[in-house]
DNA sequence: ATCTATTAATAACG
DNA sequence: TCGTTATTAATAGAT
């Protein structure tokens, strides 16, 4: 119900996650408060950000939703008694500490420590390091070209804005011929040298003719095994 | 969003009441899962009907969630003895998640997903997947190599183990032509047939001669693109 | 339950 | 976070 359709997966994109969020955390509390008020019914909802931070609606109180659900459900949970607290917390650090485990050996795989592991479980692994490092070189590849496309335009700019320079200087210097011409006409003297500096400086302004052809092509092979091209444009920005 | 708006207020009737429940509970319920799907949000919903029936969902498990809003939700502590000790627990929780969260970061960018990531820190990335999986390459080549070495080695035992038995063989071959020899010499009769099975099932024993020339040596290359040969032997052992 | 006309929610974008 | 808008998703009412 938006400008797409969308699949039901985790939003990789951190910036959109959190809107997303945002807009169906309010959505979803609306539609608990309406469902309460149409429906005469009892509701409590409880929303955790990734961050942490609690949103929550309960129709009558939290409290009595959560005792009325434990009434229901048969169990006992009374927190509040500070022994349990602990061992809630200890059971939270022990899983996470599980989890944590678990992630860190499937990296150090990845990362080449690989023993008492099966030829079938390496070929996995190897195929998603795979389809990993294609994808890693398509954005790399992706990013460059946009650099240099980037670069091409600001040649072409500093290019048109040679180009006009080049007019002005050429219409200072007849006006220069002509303002010696006076001067030479008039009354002779050291009104000679006194465009010195911007006659030499300049020259015949041919340079600004000098091939500056710089186009909007995209190099179009760039995949396996970086070429020399772009290799050296994508360094220049890496710090 | 039907036929026609309605006001949000309490239905009165009984039956479009208990329909409109049932519809917007399971709206809801799928709206809760969505987000927590898409946002990586931690959600409990709790809904009584007006006749006391409960309906919930939670992302993970009701429990946890009720704890964690009740973690969040009292920040007083009637028992004060053991509050260092919860505080040390929950920094130890929140430490861990973090570093859950970054190592679960690190391996979805392993994993392709890579928005947000500048052309250094890709080429960082690139760079670690290729010495992972020149590591595993390695290592599966070396399963792979040890794994012909013991079926050459296996090859070579049953080979003399072969040998052994065609002498075995021999040898009673020559016991029975000399056993035959005596029969015949002393009384002739049904003798013939007696061992016919014996000399019929094994013929002149040349069999054994047939090529059966496992040697042990090591294919040289089989890095890239996994070659047939070393392919077709360790698929032999891949359940 | 099932069917749709209609409204509500929201994805994408600024 | 807020506003806008094209589109999809939810659902009110009817069967």
């Amino acid at each position: 119900m938006g400008r797409g359709k969308i699949v039901v997966r985790r939003i990789d994109n951190l910036t959109s996650r959190q809107v997303t969020f945002s807009k169906r955390r309010s959505g979803l509390l609306k539609k608990a408060k309406e469902l309460a008020i149409l429906c005469d019914a009892d509701v409590g909802v409880m929303i955790f950000s990734s961050t942490g931070k609690l949103h929550d609606f309960a129709s009558t109180s939290m409290k009595s939703v959560i005792d009325r659900y434990n009434k229901t459900k048969e169990e006992h949970h009374p927190l509040g008694s500070s022994t349990s607290e602990i061992k809630f917390w200890q059971r939270e650090a022990a899983m996470l500490r599980q989890q944590l485990q678990n992630l860190q050996e499937s990296h150090r795989h990845m990362m080449g420590e690989l023993s008492g592991l099966t030829v079938k479980e390496l070929q996995t692994l190897e195929n998603k390091l795979e389809i990993g490092l294609r994808g890693i070189r398509e954005k790399k590849d992706q990013l460059l070209m946009d650099e240099i496309y980037e670069l091409h335009q600001k040649g072409n700019l500093i290019h048109q804005e040679n180009m006009e320079l080049y007019k002005k200087v050429n219409l200072i210097r007849q006006e220069n011929m002509e303002l010696k011409k006076k001067v030479n006409g008039t009354r002779d003297g050291n009104g000679t040298n006194r465009n010195s500096v911007l006659t030499s400086g300049l020259g015949t302004g041919e340079e600004f003719q000098v091939p500056l052809n710089l186009q909007l092509s995209q190099p179009q092979q760039q995949n396996s095994e970086a070429p020399s091209g772009a290799t050296k444009l994508g360094r220049l920005q890496l710090r």
